[in-house]
DNA sequence: ATAGGGTTAG
């Protein structure tokens, strides 16, 4: 005969009490906000064999006291005694998890080494976690590691997994190519999948790959979800494509998608930086739930089209509404008030940030002052802020300054200030055309043709100016002498009648400067503009008369208007 | 217990 052992009988009873204990546990956790507590949770914990319970490590990094949770959840690692338990990686994974969390993405990947020194197994949830931590760290060395232990360890069919590794090879310098391999390689794909390489272009500025993988994604019939608009309309703002941005945000509505924060921050930023600055100002005051980076967007793009006032008053709305400005948003506040010449005012908000919020001014700050400074044609001030500055000056600062010596008269200032820095960083070709330009400006055409000697025998090529113009959701690139579109003939024809309609309405083109060996940047206007006339043309040829035409150049567009427009003959 | 996103000086 066989009865069940007393034991048996039990366990059903003792289930109960563990279950109370674990919850009573958790709840403890919750309300942990110091290390005396938690180390008091600790010995429960261990009094109770609960140490190393699923639930309260995961209950941890949701602790108010993260960092706390972090030490004791390391320490448990290093005081273990007992044998390896399948518990293992799941208290490495909290570990590198919580440090991932805190932004300690070094000290996430040495948990993560650690583990596999120990011969604990990776599974499926690790990966993601350190994964994402590399991203941060940046290392393409470091994701090859990873990736090779991917592959080992076979997770490399988890969707997840795949997920992360092009996230995370997309944000590692030169790792984008390896990033589009492993996502041609997936065996499937997800909204995420799409997003993460999407993403992945628009943030190095490969813009036109992601528009055009996104169109690649409508083909495969996967659904687009919040964050693939996200990343679709940065790629539209780094592109200035102003029509493919609406098309992008009625998409958005006629499909219904969430409109989360961060979505529709990007529409306002898309709608600002590509010049609708109505309908981005429109759509932020319709926001509902507005963040520091909502104000700043708009900030930023008022700035950016002359708005320095209404970017200044929007900072001063933003204050009153119970934000408290970041170093980002100073950015923008020094950059409105630099390009409106509101020079006290910035002087004012400079000072303000230290005294009133407590923010150590940054690299960016001091290089808004310096601007402003410039611009308004303070020059020698300038020169004193960089030398009394706390920081070392870096190379974007001492340009600023080299270029409003030139536009102010001071050339000695800027002849040795160029030359200064020619002997920092010798091969930095835009050094050598600011000291071609002074050497123009005072008329020294021998030491001008010296540097561009220089320039050549070091194999340094200027890179042409473009201009991009949006047709019918296609974006068309035009560089100075252009013969590479198939309608080039007509293009140029196009040009020419230009010059003669303009000719005609009483435009005389500035020859004072013709007969002189004109400066380099004068012709590189020159040659921008020419790339100007020919996307222009394009846009004559291809649409009807009364459209305006939108052209980009380097991130800043300029609309010519209908008035223009009725100008074009016939 | 797992993944992708918005703002940043010239």
């Amino acid at each position: 005969m066989h009865f069940p052992s007393k034991a048996n009988l039990l366990r059903p009873v003792n289930i109960a009490p563990k279950r109370a204990a674990e919850q009573h546990c958790l709840s403890l956790l919750q309300t942990c906000t110091s290390l005396s507590h938690l180390t008091q949770i600790h010995s429960l914990l261990l009094k109770l064999g609960l140490q190393h319970n699923p639930p309260v490590l995961t209950k941890f990094t949701s602790t108010s006291s993260t960092l706390n949770a972090i030490h004791y959840a390391s320490s448990l690692l290093f005081s273990s005694n007992d044998n390896i338990t399948h518990y293992d990686a799941f208290l490495f994974n909290t570990v590198i998890r919580a440090y991932s969390q805190t932004s300690s993405h070094s000290t996430a990947v040495y948990y993560y080494k650690l583990m596999l020194k120990n011969g604990v197994l990776p599974n499926k949830f690790t990966y993601p976690f350190v994964l994402k931590a590399c991203a941060c760290v940046g290392r393409l060395s470091l994701g090859e590691q990873v990736h090779g232990s991917v592959i080992k360890v076979g997770f490399d069919n988890d969707i997840h997994v795949g997920n992360t590794l092009v996230h995370a090879y997309g944000c590692c310098g030169g790792g984008i190519g390896f990033a589009r391999k492993v996502f041609d390689e997936m065996p499937e794909w997800d909204s995420v999948s799409w997003s993460a390489m999407i993403g992945g272009y628009a943030r190095l500025g490969m813009s036109s790959e992601a528009v055009g993988l996104f169109r690649e994604m409508q083909v495969a019939r996967v659904r687009p979800d919040e964050v693939t608009m996200v990343t679709v309309l940065s790629a539209c703002t780094d592109l200035g494509a102003l029509e493919l941005g609406r098309w992008v945000e009625s998409y958005i509505e006629r499909e219904k998608v969430p409109k989360s924060v961060e979505l529709c921050n990007a529409v306002i930023g898309m709608y600002a930086k590509c010049g609708d600055v109505d309908k981005a100002l429109n759509l932020f005051k319709k926001m509902s739930e507005k963040t520091i980076v909502s104000w700043t967007s708009v900030i930023v793009g008022m700035a950016m089209h002359g708005h320095g006032l209404e970017a200044v008053s929007l900072f001063e709305e933003m204050k009153e509404d119970g934000l408290v400005p970041d170093d980002v948003v100073f950015i923008g506040l020094l950059s409105a008030c630099s390009h409106s010449g509101l020079v006290k005012e910035g002087r004012r908000y400079f000072n303000s940030m230290l005294e009133g919020f407590g923010i150590v001014p940054k690299i960016e700050h001091y290089g808004c002052m310096v601007d402003l400074l410039s611009r308004a044609g303070l020059v020698k001030e300038a020169l004193d802020f960089v030398q009394k500055m706390p920081i070392e000056p870096n190379q974007i600062i001492w340009r600023t300054l080299i270029a409003a010596c030139r536009s102010h008269g001071e050339l000695n200032l800027g002849e040795s200030i160029t030359k200064q820095l020619i002997r920092d960083e010798p091969m930095h070709e835009s050094n050598y055309i600011l000291l071609s330009n002074i050497y123009a400006k005072k008329s020294h055409w021998e030491k001008k043709t010296k540097i561009r000697e220089v320039m050549e025998k070091k194999g340094m090529r200027k890179i042409p100016g473009s201009t991009m113009i949006e047709l019918d959701n296609e974006i068309y690139e035009f560089v100075a002498g252009d013969k590479t579109h198939n309608l080039y003939k007509e293009i140029y024809e196009m040009v020419d009648e230009m010059g003669r309609e303009m000719k005609r309405a009483g435009y005389l083109p500035t020859t004072s400067e013709v007969l002189l060996d004109i400066d380099e940047e004068d012709k590189e206007d020159a040659l921008n503009r020419h790339s100007e006339k020919l996307a222009i043309a394009f846009a004559l040829l291809k649409t009807p008369p009364g459209t305006p035409i939108r052209i980009v150049k380097n991130l800043r567009s300029s609309i010519i208007g209908k008035q223009k427009r009725s100008e074009r003959p016939g």
